[in-house]
DNA sequence: GGTGTGTTGGAAAGCGCTTGCCCAAACTGT
DNA sequence: ACAGTTTGGGCAAGCGCTTTCCAACACACC
């Protein structure tokens, strides 16, 4: 049978069903000490937990945030949703996580499920698409907030909804300054889907960096494919029966780059010297990896961080991080 | 204001509490044809969406499963929790999760959330250590499993608790005497910490394996230290401090054997030729580390999907799943 | 026509908790 | 000593839903 009732506890302390929640479940009424003494232990004997449903209900709110993310098995989701739950739990909060696969409409599966359990707001780290595909999100959204629900959007704005951004366009721009100071005069980029917001942020402040320092790469060198190292193998295989020496390459994501690399290595070719290669986010996973790869750090936790400090804050907001360029091995100059 | 209620839909469909409520959140008994269409359509025109909390409240549970993990940026905690979620996600299963740092502690106060959620069930993946430090989780094992709730540890048995393992000391044996039939004479184990069952049976599987071959690890050859990559990392910095040869080391996990890889190479040497290392777990982050990494492939997801199968399924359950010694260039023999 | 059987709708009793409200007792000040 | 103000306790009304029980009705059968 169940677990101990607060009615229960009550009655072995001798008190009221009130009071005892006075006592237990936290209240801005103060109790007389005798009678806080007398709940507790009683609570204590019973082992008694509250039932956070019957709480949830009564107060019209959990203490809980929801989390949707793509793949929890990708190190870049990885370090977001540790973000996310680090901050959660200092703020009290429960996380309860969904993913998506990259199926937009698991998105939207989730927000449902998570406004049904009265989640007290939700996290979206998101592969959002660029184009139409936004609308059905947006309402939603829209009515979540009617609702009072919160939301918090990482890397992917719509609307008026709070965000917290990297600026992709900036550092992708700083990051192509940078390999055009180091000597690079060819580039290639694996770009990823083409409707992905992100991706094509980081793709378009390349372009813009290379044009500042009068350099540009040619419409033949931008691959397209899938945000995954799977992804970034395929293109980079693709890229190489094309042209053996592309260049340097800039893969928009760390784990394409990896991908790319394997992919240079099976081509009988050697990362840096023959293909120099430059990823974006510095997953942690990179300190592993000879040679070391260049990219530009994201503070991936201190977004998630962020996203929940929206979250719990009043007041919308829209935050923006920034990051820095990290030049390694993969694309120095030998010559 | 605030989300309509099954009251709101049941008002506008002129029909009762009792039928909306069978229409819409599944019930035995049937309801005529013409009514079920009115309720259906006040649903959609209100946007009705149920309140979780009211329908955990009034069925007495949730569709949740608790998750416990120590680290989700540690790769081999990642696999496990993607292979739980997909797994609940499949079985209609919401996940809600909670990470410890390692701390017993924190596993206990995310238990007792669980529970206070009323929680389907929970999965805990452990760092459960050895010794008198189980009893605490024991006891809320038993008291939570009294009131119903079900639990499963995932490569940490503790008295009857459905469990699903590892055979760490099989697979750790194995390993061994692959090694030793690859030409291996010297060895080191980087053990992770005395008192975490799972290093403690890869380290006897080991030594058994090597002992079964008529060859042992030297006492002083067994370096402790924490079961990450800074503790790998440490833990070979001191071994090569005291021996630049120390044979064939073996790190009781990848994330181990990786930190030891970049202490190795920061020490001058080279793996493989100069310290060959093997790891254990085949995180899929070895997919991108040169030389590549011999160790043992552990099917992590799977665990993840027979936890949650533990879970739903009624009666309870000890499940060992096996693996595969996978030797590659880093205990290569060259000469 | 009377009785039995099945089907479908509704009234209402909870589920375990929070909280607004009322009231008695213990204070304060003058 | 008396009104005016805290203070601390209890009552009871919900919160939104599920589910048991009962009523109504339709149909069949003897």
């Amino acid at each position: 049978m169940g677990q101990p009732t607060l009615y229960e506890v009550a009655d072995r302390a001798g008190v009221s069903l009130a009071t005892a929640s006075r006592v237990l479940n936290g209240s801005t009424r103060t109790v007389g000490e005798a009678l806080r003494l007398r709940v507790m232990a009683a609570a204590q004997e019973l082992h008694y937990s509250a039932n956070g449903p019957a709480q949830a209900m009564a107060r019209g709110h959990n203490n809980t945030v929801g989390l949707i993310v793509s793949d929890i098995a990708d190190p870049y989701f990885t370090q977001i949703a540790a973000g996310v739950i680090e901050a959660a739990e200092k703020a009290g909060l429960v996380v309860t996580m969904g993913t998506t696969g990259g199926e937009p409409d698991r998105e939207l599966d989730h927000l449902g499920g998570f406004r049904s359990q009265r989640a007290n707001g939700v996290v979206i780290v998101g592969s959002r698409r660029h184009g139409d595909r936004i609308e059905p999100l947006a309402d939603h959204l829209a009515s979540y907030g009617q609702h009072g629900g919160r939301v918090v959007l990482v890397s992917q704005p719509v609307g008026e909804i709070p965000c917290v951004e990297v600026d992709n366009r900036k550092l992708a721009a700083e990051l192509a300054r940078a390999l055009v100071d180091q000597g690079h005069r060819e580039f290639a980029v694996l770009a990823g889907p083409t409707d992905l917001v992100t991706s094509r942020d980081r793709l378009t402040g390349f372009r813009n960096g290379l044009r500042s320092r009068q350099q540009a790469v040619p419409a033949e060198n931008v691959v397209h494919g899938a945000f995954t190292r799977a992804g970034g193998h395929a293109s980079m295989t693709a890229l190489l029966g094309r042209n053996r020496s592309p260049g340097c390459v800039f893969a928009v994501n760390d784990v394409m780059a990896l991908g790319a690399m394997a992919a240079i290595e099976e081509a009988g070719l050697q990362v840096g010297r023959d293909v120099p290669i430059a990823g974006f986010d510095d997953i942690p996973t990179l300190a592993d990896v000879r040679p070391t790869l260049s990219t530009v750090r994201v503070p991936l936790r201190e977004a998630g961080h962020e996203a929940v400090r929206l979250l719990t804050e009043p007041g919308g907001g829209h935050v923006v991080l920034s990051g820095e360029v990290v030049l390694r091995d993969s694309t120095a100059r030998t010559d």
